[in-house]
DNA sequence: GACCAGGCACATC
DNA sequence: GATGTGCATGGT
C-alpha cells in the first residue's frame, strides 16, 4: 500500500540525510518571507535577500510596510525576480494588515483551511508557498507539494504521472499521520533528494531510494 | 555559455 | 483545462 511505502522512503530517506532542521529562519515573518522569496529561486540567494533585510532592520510587517517599494526592491535583489516579489510580499503585508491588523499572532486562531483560502487570494502566494506558510510557520498540519516533491512521486509509481497538486498533497495527507513534525522533516527530506538525485536528469546510483522496487517511472519529466 | 533553482500570474488556444 | 511565457539573480 501507499502508507507502506512512503514510511519506506522516509526512513531510507532520514536515514541517509538525518533530520533537516527547517525551516531555517529565526521568526515567523522570516519564514513568510522566505516563503515568496524562494519561488523557483536557489535558496541560497533568498538567504542573501533575507541578510540584507535584517541588515537593514526590515524584517518585520510593520517595517516592510513602511518600506519604498523601491527600496525593498532593491534590498531583495539578490533572491531574483526581485520587481515581482517585492509586489508579492508587499501584497502579502497588505492583506495581513487589512484582516488581521498587521499581527501574524491573530492568524493562530483561523481555521486552517479558511486561512488557506485566504492565502491562495493573496496575488503571488500560490498553492505551494500558501501550504509552506501554513507548515512552517504556522505549524498547521499541510503536506507541501514542490517540484521534487512532484518528481520523486511520480518516478516512484507513487501516483499518476498527471496527478496535479491537489492530488499529490492528498496523496502524502491521507496516507501519512497527520503529524506537523512528520511533514515539516519529510518535505524536507524531499528536497534534500530531490537537490542531489531527482534532477531533470536523474542521478540514481547514489540515490538512497534506488533500492525500492519499481523506480523509475519513465513518464517522468 | 548552458542549465538550473524549495513558483506564480497571465495570455492564449 | 492544458500549454506557453515573462520574471532575474547567482552557482555549477
Amino acid at each position: 500500500m501507499i502508507a507502506e511505502k512512503l514510511n519506506e522512503i522516509y526512513q531510507l530517506l532520514y536515514d541517509s540525510f538525518g533530520p533537516q532542521h527547517w525551516w531555517p529562519g529565526k521568526t515567523r515573518f522570516e519564514i513568510i518571507t522566505g516563503a515568496i522569496l524562494t519561488q523557483n529561486t536557489n535558496w541560497k540567494n533568498v538567504e542573501k535577500a533575507i541578510k540584507n533585510l535584517q541588515h537593514a532592520d526590515c524584517l518585520t510587517p510593520q517595517k516592510i510596510k513602511n518600506l519604498p517599494p523601491e527600496k525593498l526592491a532593491e534590498l531583495i535583489r539578490p533572491a531574483g525576480y526581485y520587481k515581482v516579489k517585492a509586489k508579492r510580499l508587499r501584497n502579502f503585508i497588505q492583506w495581513l494588515f487589512e484582516n488581521y491588523d498587521g499581527q501574524l499572532e491573530i492568524l493562530e486562531s483561523v481555521a486552517t483551511d479558511r486561512l488557506r483560502e485566504e492565502l491562495l487570494t493573496v496575488k503571488g502566494i500560490g498553492r505551494e508557498t500558501a501550504d509552506s506558510i501554513l507548515l512552517y510557520a504556522l505549524q498547521r498540519e499541510v503536506f507541501v507539494i514542490d517540484t521534487y516533491t512532484a518528481r520523486i512521486a511520480i518516478r516512484h509509481h507513487l501516483t499518476e504521472p498527471r496527478a496535479d497538486y491537489e492530488q499529490l498533497r492528498d496523496l502524502f495527507q491521507s496516507s501519512l499521520p497527520s503529524d506537523v513534525k512528520l511533514f515539516n522533516e519529510y518535505h524536507a527530506l524531499l528536497v534534500q533528494t530531490g537537490k542531489n538525485f531527482c534532477k531533470p536528469k536523474p542521478l540514481c546510483d547514489k540515490c538512497p531510494l534506488k533500492s525500492l522496487p519499481h523506480t523509475i517511472n519513465p513518464q517522468c519529466y
